[in-house]
DNA sequence: GAAAAACTGTGTCCAATGGACACTGATAAT
DNA sequence: ATTATCAGTGTCCATTGGACACAGTTTTTC
């Protein structure tokens, strides 16, 4: 019983028993959260290191693992500390469709904060309490729909996926003007070269150089899936 | 010009000119790549080490060096070789719906035999003639909609969105019975102990537990999506 | 008050990682 | 035969995540 997933669990859901005897502790889980997401927010996941981590809150290495068995653990915790609870300022306004595509926007947002978010949530991973708000969110705003529990997570992930997606192509187009930008120029100049294997590709490609690429992209998608549940909903409503 | 992405430009597009003078290669990139993969997929990416796979190769591993500039490059290569090249055994069936329907399920295909894709596709990156091939039969299944190139591109991405987000939960079931399955049971205990702050994901978790799970997502998602396409492909032709 | 127990942060050590570099051989053009 | 070129090996290094013993601090118990 209780596998390896154990220790995960204790630190996002605690409890968190304060010690009785001994020194105080210097640290707490919050604030080694926030530190390491300070550094993967500038640096990127990859410069997350115990020793970086620690550096920037003026400790040894070690002196993390008395708060965190390790780095896994770490990067669980500064996710769900990124992404926080669902802000959840005012009542729900509007239909499903609205609340859903109010949702998505804001987790987008969040994902555009912390882009280093995206691989640390890969795989399958034990969800904080933070994660779990916004699924309940978003399964909470389809109810009364008639759609079955079932169907509504399985709407939940299908958003999710694609928040994800335009997150991942958002990177690669940065704030305008980053250095990552040359990376659709690169792939631009691969399919031109390679034309007679791309056909449908490389004339897709030059009619979208022209649009507004990203945000045309998120919109198009997000309009598609809200469009197909309604459709959806509609038939089940009959 | 040419940052630091030449290298794997060079390395995924070619061209390879063989050595004129010197020893015979024992290696060749394809091998290479296949012996990567073939550990990726039995003891996943993370044991993916030069070390490893030039043991595997019998050589050392700075041998490896002389055929792939890194390991971040070693594993783009292992995910254009693994994906491979869109398996275009016979002609397009069908309107773009059943087209589309039949690439994104040969797509999730490949991501369930090498899941170990998904962590390494994460954040933008340069894509392979395997991987760009699939986009092209993606876009290419979309002539004749009206759709313009961008909108083509857009719901690419939509779908492979999907195909992705499905891979990472059915990843978590896994094969029927495996260790993983717990988190699932996990996540269940979570959510009833905590229930008073996830009612309706509560409600929900419960009934689907009922249902069959993995594969109803992946239907309902990707039918949502056509759904979608279907009505702005109609709302156009008018 | 004194002693013991419990806990925190430090310093040291280790295996494994990706990678640099010099070197020994093998091969083919000259 | 000589020489330029290239392949694979062995050695070395910085950094990583982590184990562990230790010194110092604080609270409880006597």
């Amino acid at each position: 019983m209780g596998g390896k997933h154990a220790e995960v669990v204790r630190l996002l859901w605690g409890p968190h028993p304060k010690p009785a005897r001994g020194p105080r502790p210097t640290l707490d889980l919050d604030r080694i959260a926030r530190a390491g997401i300070e550094i993967a927010d500038s640096e990127g996941l990859a410069d997350v290191s115990m020793q970086r981590v620690a550096a920037q809150l003026g400790v040894t290495k070690m002196a993390l693992y008395r708060y965190v068995p390790g780095k896994a653990e770490l990067v669980a915790l500064m996710v769900d500390t990124a992404i926080g609870p669902y802000p959840a300022a005012k009542a729900p306004r509007g239909g499903w469709r609205e609340q859903l595509e109010e949702w998505a926007r804001q987790l987008l947002t969040v994902f555009r904060q912390h882009s280093w978010a995206l691989d640390a949530t890969v795989g399958p991973r034990i969800m904080g309490p933070g994660e779990l708000s916004w699924l309940e969110r978003a399964v909470s705003a389809l109810d009364g729909t008639g759609l079955s529990g079932a169907e509504r997570m399985d709407a939940a992930v299908l958003l999710v996926g694609h928040v994800r997606g335009i997150s991942q192509q958002a990177r690669a187009a940065g704030p305008a003007g980053n250095p990552e930008a040359q990376l659709g120029a690169i792939l631009g100049d691969l399919m031109q070269s390679h034309g007679e294997r791309f056909p449908a590709l490389t004339a897709a490609f030059a009619s979208a150089a022209q649009s507004d690429g990203q945000d045309q992209a998120w919109d198009f998608g997000l309009q598609r899936i809200l469009d197909g549940l309604a459709t959806f909903i509609d038939q089940r409503a009959r």
